[in-house]
DNA sequence: AAAGGCAATTGATCAGGATCAATTTCGGCG
DNA sequence: CGCCGAAATTGATCCTGATCAATTGCCTTT
């Protein structure tokens, strides 16, 4: 291992600054004054995490939260069973385990790195001030949890409703908005993230049923995979799969 | 039907003031100040809703919240293709419809009295005043949304990860908490609210399905159910059945 | 009390995924 | 280059819950 070093670094690693983050618009904090900024900068601590680390684990009391600062981190949730699945993705400028900390519970879910990243982190107490000092922050926050909430009921309710495979042109299509790269022709392309064990606890399914949806895919001429590479011909056929299924 | 008079009474029944509403403590309203709370019900609509009557459907504009006043009502959802579940049950005291407001969305579900109730609308501008003028209620509205998310996304993790036995069970147990009848020796006694078929939309199976799992419950001795009315031998029998994989 | 209608139950069958087991493929490494 | 171990695929079978169809039970209406 020749990034050891990157292991533990401790402390102020990245822009030491919110204010050069090119994140900083499309997060909860762009409502900060210059003041409150500056307040948050001297109190957040950054830090670089290795692929696969994990930031916090399910069960772990909520000490504050994370600010993505680049690259990718997996929300998780498991259980005593065994059971794993994947209950989305984090991308630089978005706030992690905000929820537990505003709903005062341990984590829910566990977090861990996807690729090498960098992530802030922002302890309960400054939270906590910056809430009370500035109430838009706190609509910020609110606007954002009632988002992920009514996307958290949609899944639920496509869970029981929807069979895997409408479910998994679903989730090719999100894949889409980030990775895809459309093709004049009607095709696209995309590079996924994720593994085959991955794609499948993103649906809940078990990996041998996430093979054979995408060998159906392929068989019909849907879309075709090569390691994290897919290709979609028609994209409109792809859309066809979720028809009068949709309600995102 | 005697109680048509009932029917479409229009504005102010009920408490004409929330400071009367024995409510008041266990809703997000708590944080109000007397002069708040005044300016509240000056503008609050209340009303009464018939049994089956539906209070707001499933892609309505959002044009404030409700608080229901009195008795149930049910949150459910709906597709295209007939799929219909029952999200939630709402009682007196809790807001409604809060999460299409404050996601600034249409509403994403349909609301709909399980018995005569009566529910208390805010529009949509009063509510903002009162979100601006005083922040510990957006911090209440906070916490409330971030406990349904968690508990939303416990619902999808529950669905893909156990079956609908062990689903049926957790619901039971929820319900025991409001209708459950504790005897002594062990055993309990509850009058559920719901049909059978709503029994059924809110674990997200057929009503057929739902019919043999209670039989199977009744031939294992695990749960008795006569019309409306459940009666639990052993209620740690039915609390094994959730045994490893709880996680509420 | 009779009739109608809807909810609930039951039966028979089907299908979608899970499970278990066996290969195959692939990425890293000596 | 060939080896290793993990990931991915494939096959065979099982089981859960859906589906379709028929019957029963209950409650309302007259």
């Amino acid at each position: 291992m020749t990034q050891a070093p990157l292991d533990t670094e401790p402390d102020d690693s990245g822009p030491p600054t919110c204010f050069s983050c090119p994140n900083r618009e499309r997060t909860e904090w762009c409502v900060l004054t210059e003041a409150e900024t500056k307040f948050l900068v001297g109190r957040k601590k950054s830090r670089r995490y290795l692929p696969g680390e994990t930031i916090y684990r399910q069960g772990d009391p909520c000490n504050g939260i994370y600010c993505v600062e680049s690259d990718m981190v997996g929300i998780r949730r498991n259980d005593p069973d065994g059971n794993s699945i994947l209950l989305g993705i984090a991308y630089e400028g978005t706030i992690l385990g905000y929820r537990s900390y505003l709903a005062d519970e341990e984590h829910r879910c566990s977090a861990e790195a996807l690729k090498a990243c960098t992530l802030c982190f922002i302890d309960a107490a400054t939270l906590r001030q910056l809430l009370q000092g500035n109430p838009d922050l706190g609509l910020q926050f609110l606007k954002r949890t009632a988002r992920a909430l009514g996307q958290a009921e949609d899944k639920f309710f496509q869970s029981v409703t929807l069979t895997i495979r409408t479910r998994f042109a679903h989730l090719l299509l999100v894949m889409k908005d980030r990775y895809g790269q459309e093709h004049d022709d009607g095709g696209l392309v995309m590079e996924l993230p994720l593994s085959r064990q991955d794609l499948a606890s993103m649906i809940g399914v078990r990996p041998e049923s996430m093979s054979r949806l995408i060998r159906r895919f392929e068989d019909e001429g849907i879309a075709f995979f090569s390691g994290r590479r897919v290709h979609v011909p028609r994209l409109h056929i792809l859309m066809d799969e979720i028809q009068s299924a949709d309600l995102a």
